[in-house]
DNA sequence: CTTGCGTCTGAAATCGATTTCTGTAACGCT
DNA sequence: AGCGTTACAGAAATCGATTTCAGACGCAAG
């Protein structure tokens, strides 16, 4: 691999020079031909690993996310890349599979690879940034803010959302209203579910906690949560579920039981991915996903930027789909 | 950002020793103790920047896929991931979004943060990889193999699953049968589409040129293509649609045109995501997708061991559902 | 002709870890 | 006691780019 002292030497200059030619120093033109001639010849490519350790800060951003195969974050991920690659930088995925071993491994990777910042989904509540903060990275929480973490985040507005979902079976004249939530130590799940009590309560419906299955943010544990919900002495006419993944699970369990939606009825946190079928009996509210990602990338490349002010969160709507 | 020359002064020792310390060289009990402590106490983090530049290699594998909001892309993700994690890599995925510029743009990176290796899903036939064969850089190809380059691969038998998807068709009795391909500059497409016209001339069926659509392997992209199709002089009464993402767009467009399945069939490649409803009238094949995943990491991990055979072709089949 | 200023260049230090090479101490053996 | 061997530690070079500092040169003004 040529390097920086091979590309100065066929083209008789110094390693400064070649430096200065690839950062838009000032250099006569006679002299920043010859150096780009030399290094088209050898084929130059400059080493990111000597000029990160020597600026301490490479251009590459991570984006840390709890589940690589939802399409909510993938779709999150898009925008992310969207916005970071217009301003010359370059995204990496890491995927925690909702592990908080794995994710502090990301951090520490992101930290000792000196990258210029990340957005990161936590695995938990409990997640510890400090290995960033404590090094002033910048970071930005996106979709899911850990606890008492103090910065920039980018959320939907989970309980809206949970109520409005909530409200549509209401509305659809369902009465008994059971809740398949997420990870009890996941901030979005804890939010949702109070989404689906505030509009238990304003339809003036009975709360009964037994109706409440906690669940893992995942296809098979939808599943598995409807059917225990089947197997309930009282059997709910309808089922809150609080994510997109979980309502798949919910819908195959159904079927499975050879029950067909407006027979129970069925709201989703997040639209259905790659449905095809025209939705019967199941209600939606639909997530800004993508915009999710790119408002998180603007702000962390404001801090990136040396934007010194307050952390600040941004709450998007998560609109209804009639 | 503590140093190993800060852990060496607060430690008694001289940096070296605290490099192996962390390297497992031998070192006495007692210095092996302090070092550890004193590490704890700053707190330190190795700098993997500088390692990486020493040792001319990091331990971090990029995985380069075409589409990241496609879940066949995804699965095969996590299927490398489990591979290379449990050899102690960490993975970082780059979406190129089937666009070269991208694409060569993350071989730069891979090459420039000198990664331990490189596994891609190639954006196009004409992909170059030369980047990375000119400085030897572990690769191996996925899913897709780039015209001519003689390097370790992993596919799916791609004939042979879209000669079955066709022909679970004609089995169910249909008899003008149309194809939605993938990009012509793709490998796997023109792969399945030789797979559709053998399974044709092999029923005795005539094969007309112009129930073949190119399409873009996305949900949109299928979803034109069938509507091409419908709008046909003589329509078909079939589709063999060569990717999953098309297939939902396929299906959509049906849907949005009245029809249902039965009415006009469906043979996808690769199972539909995240379906919900019992096919009626949709057949699949179904990939493999989290076994090419790990069977290209696993080759991927011996060449960085230093593997130095020839370069191999691994085939996995595609399976019809039935 | 000298002084002064501006422009450009190169030498050398720097980022932080790894590793070779050299040196010292300790130990076993004859 | 003398010698060889092993085990460990430290000094210093190294990876490749950036950047400071100082020097060289040209040109204009006095």
């Amino acid at each position: 691999m040529a390097t920086i002292y091979d590309v100065a030497r066929l083209a008789g200059v110094s390693p400064a020079t070649v430096s200065r030619v690839f950062n838009g120093t000032t250099v006569t033109p006679q002299n920043e031909r010859v150096v780009k001639e030399a290094a088209a010849e050898l084929d130059f490519v400059p080493n990111r690993t000597a000029r990160t350790l020597r600026l301490r800060s490479s251009d590459i951003i991570a984006l840390v996310i709890p589940d690589i195969e939802n399409p909510y974050f993938t779709a999150l991920a898009r925008g992310v890349e969207d916005e970071a690659r217009a301003a010359g930088y370059s995204v990496v995925l890491c995927n925690t599979d909702d592990d908080m071993s794995r994710e502090s491994g990301y951090l520490d990777v992101a930290v000792s690879e000196h990258m210029a910042g990340v957005i990161i989904a936590a695995a938990s509540d409990r997640s510890d940034l400090s290995p960033l903060l404590d090094r002033n990275k910048a970071v930005v929480a996106v979709d899911r803010v850990p606890r008492g973490a103090a910065i920039d985040a980018v959320t939907v507005d989970n309980v809206a959302g949970g109520r409005a979902a909530t409200t549509l079976l209401v509305e659809r004249g369902y009465r008994r209203i059971a809740c398949i939530a997420g990870p009890a130590d996941v901030e979005t799940s804890t939010r949702r579910i109070a989404g689906w009590s505030a509009a238990l309560e304003a339809a003036g419906l009975p709360e009964d906690p037994t109706l409440l299955e906690h669940a893992d943010y995942r296809v098979d544990g939808g599943y598995a949560a409807l059917e225990r919900l089947l197997a309930h002495d009282e059997r709910p006419d309808a089922v809150f579920v609080a994510n997109n993944l979980m309502s798949v699970g919910a819908l195959r369990a159904l079927r499975d039981a050879g029950i067909h939606p407006p027979a129970v009825g069925i709201a989703s946190f997040g639209a259905l991915p790659f449905s095809t079928s025209a939705p019967t009996g199941v209600s939606t509210v639909s997530l800004p996903a993508r915009e999710l990602g790119s408002a998180a990338a603007r702000i962390l490349l404001e801090r990136i930027a040396g934007d010194r002010q307050e952390p600040r969160t941004v709450v998007l709507e998560a609109v209804p789909v009639v």
